[in-house]
DNA sequence: GAGTTTGAAACT
DNA sequence: CAGTTTCAAACTC
């Protein structure tokens, strides 16, 4: 069961796009604009692949993965940063994903409960794995993809 | 189906 | 780092 997308602006290669952000290209079941999320652009994928990565190398790995660290309980392995919803709509991927928040989260007046199920510091401990990279210089994607188009 | 709301991802 | 913008999905009507 593969879910599609319907990109417009993002060229379905941001992680916006959910093809993309599972590793996936672009299907034709999809309704995306101007897709570059194809094997005929592959070249320019791999770069902008490499260069998400390199912002998140945990960015193409599933964001549910156990954490055997803290007892093979599935996490949010970022958290969620709801402020309106309480983490009761699909809009929280925690709650979309059926799992509960945790201590990685950042969102306020939780109902999607249990932040206290799996130890506080044993997540803390697991968040410095997952945070992301000190960010550098990166070439933006919107560059990488222009100058694909560009190259002389 | 059109318009609104939402929060992740991107960006500054 | 915090704040802001962009984006496509979730949602509402």
């Amino acid at each position: 069961m593969f879910n599609s997308c319907n990109c417009t602006k993002s060229g379905c290669l941001k992680l916006y796009c959910e093809c993309f952000s599972n590793g996936r290209g672009c299907s034709d079941t999809c309704k995306c604009v101007n897709c570059l999320n194809k094997e005929e652009f592959k070249e320019l994928k791999d770069k902008v692949v490499q260069q998400t990565l390199q912002k998140n190398p945990l960015a193409f790995k599933s964001k549910y993965d156990e954490i055997k660290e803290v007892g093979n309980e599935k996490v949010h392995n970022r958290g969620c940063n709801c402020k309106k919803t309480g983490c009761t709509k699909n809009y929280c991927e925690c709650f979309n994903a059926g799992i509960p928040c945790t201590a990685l989260c950042q969102c306020s007046d939780c109902h999607n409960g249990d932040k206290n199920h799996i130890h506080e510091e044993e997540i803390i401990k697991y968040k410095k794995k997952v945070s992301r990279r000190r960010r550098k210089s990166w070439t933006n994607t919107a560059e990488i993809i222009q100058s694909y188009f560009h190259k002389e």
